[in-house]
DNA sequence: TCTGGGGTCCTTGCTCTT
DNA sequence: TCTGAAGAGCAAGGACCC
């Protein structure tokens, strides 16, 4: 057994369910439920399941509407991404006070180098090394508890490796140390899954060649992974099986693509519907890239058919690029071959995405490409609306039944326009088509910067749809002149159901509203999660 | 009603250059 | 001048993670 440390000082920190833990801080009457965060549109996925609707077989990545057969009673809810920000940012700030190194992973967690805490006598012996972590890692969590409300689980060994499986052991709200020395003992009886970076499909391959455990990994040659799984994975297994991994914690990590995606409610048949909405997304993409300062030399695209077949295309620039109009051309010229190869057997698009990768810090000036890429993006105006040009073979189009969701006229609505209706706890509510749902103030500050971790599940079209078209989304931040602050339910038609509490608040009233009430306005969920923070800061203070 | 969105890393096959 | 080997760079796809 190899390890480089001699204590164990990493650590890894997992919040618990983490947006289903805040919604659930956030949200008094949801205590103790099942609540389920994710997609709520036709193709949506759940992103995080508490604990309470895990009991139902409900886990993250299921279809939204399989969760919905297993757990009908519980509460879904869209992403709230402001205020999942807000709370990492807290605890990010809580680790950093303990170390320098901190490495985040995603937005709930992150890895911690603690070897400066230890003294000389903590790292005498394995129990010592032991004793000192559990104390770091124990006061850790004491604050993030009184700090945001939250709990969070530990794991903490000699390595990165065995700290992040250590974290997994005893969820929720564990603290696992795995003493120095002891690492291969507490790996052993473990599940091959169980090891990072071994998914679905290597179980099931190593299972072919009889490992199950980590024990049974451990059996194989390297020469027998290696032929069994390539080079490079193969002799890294062999290397995790028997715990080595002499990985640092470093904190900053470069960032080395930028995309954007969107799955359609209803897949995408008809071609300038196609082209329009690849448009909208390269004008996502490139104002992300410049938020983050960033450009990309090789630009890719994405699409997903009907039956799932998914076809990437990407081309490599001599310079790097964050324009739309050099960022559009590309996405141009390789769509109509992208969408015929993923489109062969069946008919329509399911989901389109564009990135760019190769990243530099500064976008060159190519005036050259610029203007080539402009006067092509200017033919591409005249041309994208002929059918014709979208067949390989010439035959033209996949046909234009498509585009009912698109009546609006606008790209920005066209997609997860399906349903958008609400938490399962909500009421049924009676449809008046009278009362067709009407503006309410944008929301802003829902997505947040993303250096890193997991994006809306099927949310972020549907967020964007229903603000065009202002509706409410179950979970959003709700304020009423009147009743003061709540959260919405579930909507429909003309209605919009809202609970009215907040964090601070015991568990609030249902009124079900008219949505064009003048007095009701949709709020910030970083705001409310600001706020939330700030009171239990001042609540933490005088002790 | 099955399967999101943003990432990273790896493998394979091909082309180009030296 | 031709040819082959090796390596770099690119393109496409797959697996995995949260």
């Amino acid at each position: 057994m190899e390890h480089v440390r001699s204590a164990p000082s990493i650590l890894h920190v997992d919040l618990d369910a983490f947006y289903a833990s805040v919604e659930q801080l956030h949200k008094p009457s949801l205590r103790g439920k099942p609540v389920i965060v994710g997609g709520v549109g036709v193709r949506g996925v759940v992103s995080t399941a508490s604990y309470e609707a895990r009991v139902f077989g409900v886990h993250s990545a299921l279809a939204t509407g399989i969760a919905r057969r297993r757990a009908p009673n519980a509460a879904y809810l869209i992403p709230r991404f402001g205020a999942y920000q807000a709370y990492s940012e807290v605890v990010m700030g809580l680790m950093h006070d303990l170390s320098p190194l901190v490495e985040p992973l995603s937005l709930d967690e992150a890895f911690l180098d603690i070897a400066h805490l230890f003294e000389p006598e903590d790292v005498a012996t394995p129990e010592a090394g032991s004793r000192r972590a559990r104390e770091i890692a124990g006061e850790l969590r004491d604050r993030i508890k009184a700090a945001t409300g939250l709990t969070a689980s530990v794991g903490a060994a000699s390595s990165k490796l065995v700290a992040k499986i250590a974290s997994d052991a005893e969820k929720p709200d564990g603290l696992v140390v795995v003493r120095p020395g002891a690492e291969q003992e507490w790996l052993d009886p473990l599940p091959v899954r169980a090891l990072w970076g071994v998914g679905p499909a290597t179980a099931e391959r190593l299972r072919k060649i009889g490992a199950t455990t980590v024990a049974e990994l451990r059996t194989l040659s390297r020469q027998e992974l290696v032929a069994v799984l390539g080079a490079s994975y193969g002799a890294s297994l062999y290397a995790i099986a028997r715990g080595m991994d002499d990985r640092d914690v470093s904190p900053d990590r470069e960032l080395k693509s930028v995309s954007v995606e969107d799955t359609f409610a209803e897949d995408l048949l008809d071609p300038a519907t196609v082209a329009a909405e690849m448009d909208r997304l390269v004008n996502r993409l490139g104002s992300r890239l410049r938020k983050a300062g960033r450009s990309g030399r090789t630009i890719s695209i994405k699409v997903r058919g009907h039956d799932f077949t998914t076809v990437s295309r990407s081309e490599t620039a001599v310079g790097p690029t964050d324009d739309p109009v050099v960022i559009r051309a590309a996405a141009h010229r390789m769509l109509p071959g992208a969408v015929a190869a993923a489109t062969q057997a069946v008919p329509g698009v399911r989901l389109l995405g564009v990135g760019v990768s190769s990243l530099a810090e500064w976008a060159q000036l190519d005036l050259f490409a610029e203007a080539e890429a402009e006067a092509e993006a200017e033919m591409l105006d005249e041309d994208d609306l002929d059918p014709r040009l979208w067949s390989d073979d010439g035959e033209g189009g996949e046909g234009s039944e498509e585009g009912e969701a698109h009546n609006a006229g606008d790209a920005d609505d066209a997609h997860n326009a399906g349903d958008a209706d609400g938490a399962a706890v909500a009421e049924e509510l009676p449809l008046d088509p009278a009362h067709i749902a009407t503006p309410v103030h944008t929301v802003e500050g829902e997505r947040s910067p993303r250096q890193f971790g997991p994006l809306p599940p099927g949310t972020r079209g549907a967020v964007e749809s229903a603000r065009a078209d202002r509706r409410f989304l179950p979970g959003q931040d709700v304020e009423h002149d009147e009743h003061g602050p709540g959260w919405v339910q579930g909507s429909g038609l003309g209605r919009v159901t809202v609970r009215f509490e907040s964090p601070w608040s015991g568990p609030g009233r249902i009124k079900t509203l008219r949505a064009e009430d003048e007095a009701l306005r949709l709020v910030d969920s970083a705001v409310v999660a600001r706020d939330a923070l700030e009171r239990a800061a001042a609540r933490e203070a005088p002790s």
